[in-house]
DNA sequence: TTTGTGTTGACCACATTGGTCAACAGTGCT
DNA sequence: AGCACTGTTGACCAATGTGGTCAACACAAA
């Protein structure tokens, strides 16, 4: 992806990426409408189509573009002597507003390509994830299993739960905050921080020790 | 709605509302296929337009059918007289999971409706809200409100985060619940709401006193 | 001038759209 | 029997949208 489009302005490049994933984020990939993206993107269908040579590379090179997007941008923010699982949390979800931030649909756009099966070839679906998946898989497995430090819980019993709890809470809060986005045109990440902060503060005395 | 489709007999109906109800939930308007939507129901094309003139017309009952069930379905679930909130989230939660069980796309539905208004002419939208939608925000703002103990709360400073960790977890947990669905084809309410009892439990823990 | 790259949008054959309508089956009334 | 009525079908329609092509143009480098 990044290869195919490099002699582009980084700016259009953006442009074509981020219209692509809205759509296909939007509508699964036989609805999804490549007269949209064009149009979104601001550029001709034949332009496309000189990139891409069909519809369905284009799907492809996305998987993979986003795959490896993520994997490198939340692997370089977890630190893996940070024995504190809901610390290591709190730099997840960090991490994902900050690319929601610059590809706003990204996440949205992988969930729906590996729960939603429909939109492809089942069996395309598996060869891409073994392809770029995998690792990924693996690395947010690792987030949560990796040098962790359990004996911080309070209680041995529930710790999935409370894991549970912390995420979930997170991860809402962080929706809440992105959907604000379109109000502000950009985010005051030390305020959001801050608030994680109050909620992990609540959550922190509920089930550490 | 439920007028409407009076003489059909309630499997057939059902089929038709929820067929209809799916392909609205899963595209705006405009690219709902009113194909899809008999094709799903397994009945035929000029049946669907023998009830309803327009595929405009099915979704403005639709809307107002889904408000009203839901209206009903919840209000009187709830009771007034319950001073504690945390119990009142529960029985909301609960509810919206029985609803939910029958009518699998409902809540998605009119999420879709209200927020991602692109799916018709604004002033439709709010033409329907003035008919349907205030009185069922008043009764989830009375929910929240209407004679609740607050006292109840450790932290005063807190109480609405607090009450955000609540709701958010136990939504996720019952979404979760939900997404079983599929593979069982019945939910075990018994088992449901246990769980819900256990996350209750340790977030009662903390911000109740 | 020639070659190459980025770019356009009119154009194509075909699929899908919302909606119509003549026809038929079945039931019940006269 | 005939008549009216309701529920139901699916072939059919014009209109729009589909993924994809291609001849042509602009501009820069050789």
């Amino acid at each position: 992806m990044e290869d195919i489009l490099k002699n582009l302005d980084s700016e259009k490049k953006d442009r074509i990426i981020n219209s692509a994933i809205e759509e296909f984020s939007l509508y699964p990939f036989e609805k999804a409408s490549t007269n949209n993206i064009v149009k979104n993107a601001g550029i001709s269908k034949g332009l496309l189509f000189h990139y891409f040579n069909s519809k369905q590379d284009l799907y492809e090179k996305l998987i993979g573009f986003v795959i490896n997007k993520l994997y490198n941008e939340i692997s370089s923010k977890i630190s893996w002597e940070e024995q504190d699982l809901l610390e290591r949390i709190k730099k997840l979800v960090i991490a994902k507003m900050k690319i929601s931030e610059k590809y706003p649909n990204m996440f949205d756009f992988i969930v729906k390509v590996f729960s939603h099966k429909k939109a492809m070839n089942v069996d395309d679906v598996y060869e891409l994830y073994g392809k770029y998946g995998i690792n990924f898989e693996t690395m947010l497995n690792d987030i949560y299993t990796k040098n962790v430090d359990y004996s911080l819980f309070q209680n041995p019993d529930e710790i999935q739960k409370d894991i549970n709890i912390v995420q979930w809470t997170l991860e809402k809060y962080s929706e809440q905050m992105l959907s604000t986005i379109s109000e502000e045109n950009t985010l005051n990440f030390d305020k959001i921080v801050a608030g994680l902060d109050e909620y992990l503060d609540i959550l922190k005395r509920t089930i550490y020790k």
